[in-house]
DNA sequence: TTGTACGCGTTATCAT
DNA sequence: ATGATAACGCGTACAA
């Protein structure tokens, strides 16, 4: 802890420990002459308080910048107006814009709710796990929200466990339940209308990019792909699908390893719109048109897919809304009032571009 | 405060309010027949408790899931281990690839120093400052971090005044001295550079789009571009330049504006990417080819300028590498440590790409 | 090696 | 209408 100014010899430049006085309770109620009780009350806004007195008290504070002590507040009441979020600590050049815009829905509904948002980047595993200890043990928020939820997830296990306030973005993988609070979109029906659209361009060879296999969603996303070649009459094979990791290098990996072992694919989908682009960088590697010699899609449409060249075909989601949604949800939950809406699956929406290609002869 | 489950008839749904009892140091005393300090010192690692003790100490803490109580920590050592930042909370839509880059940078780099980031997005007025106070004045965080200059900044007034730790991303306005730990690209020499780039392909008539005029690299920006014009012998002329607010939807008026004011421009330099990328909607919307009729150029380079259609001329800013650098300023000096680096002016770099198009006969 | 006692700043209960 | 007091959970000076 430094206490006190600290200049390091270069003069005119702000390098200071925390210098000032906190002004506190105590300052207050020796300028104003009044007892501590009072002065807090005056401030609570009591209706048990003298209006002179507390115009004398409001305006000694306004005057010495009187800030409340949040820790002393939150050891006192037991809350933190604040919401925890842990995103995945990724290494440069991962641009990840399904959390930024994530965060971006949380961040602005949750100032609507006079609630701060605390960020904690970890890589998945102990050390995640450690950090929603870090948080939730330790009553530095009042709600979490995850995301990008995994088969068995320990974080939800946890929450659950301890009955903490929580709400998520996606649900459990297939065949587990998903009895918390949630808001997913049916990327079942999402890739299913994906390889249908494909299919009526008159595509019979589809590869497929799956998410790593314990990433929650990816069990649907696949089972929307077989559904799709089962109700064409179409055979499922083994090796039109590879799994990458959600990032561009992973889709650009996978489209590569795809059209390697099998030149008759015409069509990739990728399981988000990040491997999408790498994918199609891959196949414009390979001296391929993407859209006349093989169609790309995505799945999220972040802003990229719209700009993307040729812009990308992918199912929409409405994730800065799903944001919104979820802080209000776990807002609920947290004053103890029926959330409003609690387990959520929204319609996907098919947007067609460029990226898909016309008709195929 | 909810203090016990709360079901709400709903089976299987966990909507608890907090129903744990915290584990304290108390209860870690009780269970093991040892006073609270003997707890506490033997889980803080001091050399003056008897090794079985302590094994027997940690142990039951693990068996219990004991979790330091923060608000108590925070409290008592008057520290937080949290970086606060505050950023624009902005409607739905406008997409912000620079903060995101800039906050993943910051988030990755906290958590190597075990440090978490408090976020509160706002609008920028009186509720911005009174954030600012809350995180800052309340004891909330132990550094800040500040993106975003504007002249006069009062966010940065605050901070000096206080003698809070904080870094910024971005120099003071012209004029102005910047006495505070900063890194900035030299935003000056970036906008010549793309001028520059222009007058070579044998443009003469180059449009320019601000950023509001109370930001605070608005300055900088715009004297690089006389600067280029002067070099070049070209008048300056007040009609090419108009504002826009640094989003898509800024870019579009923008462009239309100096499109349909001055048909005779043939470049517009944007002073981001994002009005960029709005720029060039507004150019295709028109019916004109960008980079053949009207050639387009932004700064910072976005992932989505690489990916824009065509894509986007720009200057290189290492964003994610400014966050990260940030949090080590910030943590050097809240430890009392001189900063390695203090104050910061990178080299701009330009990307020429497809929108900025070929010579011009 | 271990324990007692106090304070961090706030709010709530209970008197007066 | 106002004030004295206790408690939230933790860490440390001091005592034993």
């Amino acid at each position: 802890m430094t206490l006190g100014p600290k200049r390091f010899g270069k003069r005119h430049l702000y390098f200071l420990g925390s210098s000032f006085m906190q002004v506190k309770l105590k300052d207050l109620a020796r300028m104003t002459g009044y007892s501590i009780t009072t002065v807090s009350r005056a401030l609570a806004g009591y209706s048990d308080v003298n209006e002179q007195t507390r115009q004398h008290i409001i305006e000694t504070a306004r005057q010495l910048g009187y800030v409340p002590n949040q820790a002393a507040r939150q050891l006192r009441n037991q809350s933190s107006a604040t919401l925890g979020m842990i995103i995945p600590a990724i290494e440069r050049s991962f641009s990840n814009d399904f959390f930024s815009q994530l965060m971006q829905g949380i961040g602005d509904s949750a100032s609507l709710y006079h609630y701060d948002v605390l960020i904690s980047a970890q890589h998945p595993g102990e050390e995640e796990m450690a950090a929603y200890r870090r948080l939730v043990g330790g009553y530095r928020v009042d709600g979490m929200i995850l995301a990008r939820t995994r088969q068995h997830d320990p974080r939800i296990a946890y929450l659950k466990e301890r009955g903490h306030p929580f709400a998520v973005s996606g649900r459990a993988a297939p065949g587990e339940v998903s009895d918390f609070p949630y808001i997913d979109v049916d990327s079942q029906a999402g890739i299913r209308m994906l390889v249908e659209h494909f299919l009526e361009l008159n595509h019979r060879h589809i590869g497929l990019i799956l998410p790593p296999p314990d990433v929650a969603y990816t069990g649907y996303r696949f089972e929307g792909y077989r559904e799709a070649l089962r109700s064409a009459g179409l055979a499922y094979r083994q090796e039109y699908i590879v799994h990458g990791d959600l990032t561009r290098v992973g889709g650009f990996d996978g489209a590569q390893r795809l059209l390697a072992q099998n030149p008759e694919i015409t069509a990739i989908v990728a399981c988000n719109d990040l491997m999408a682009l790498g994918a199609m960088s891959a196949i414009q590697s390979a001296g391929l048109r993407v859209g006349e010699d093989v169609g790309v899609a995505g799945f999220d449409d972040v802003p990229a897919a719209e700009y993307a060249h040729p812009p990308l075909t992918t199912i929409h989601q409405p994730i800065y809304e799903i944001g919104q949604r979820l802080v209000r949800m776990v807002i609920d939950i947290i004053k103890g009032q029926p959330p409003a809406e609690t387990q959520v699956v929204l319609p996907p929406v098919l947007i067609v571009r460029a990226s898909s290609g016309l008709r195929r002869r």
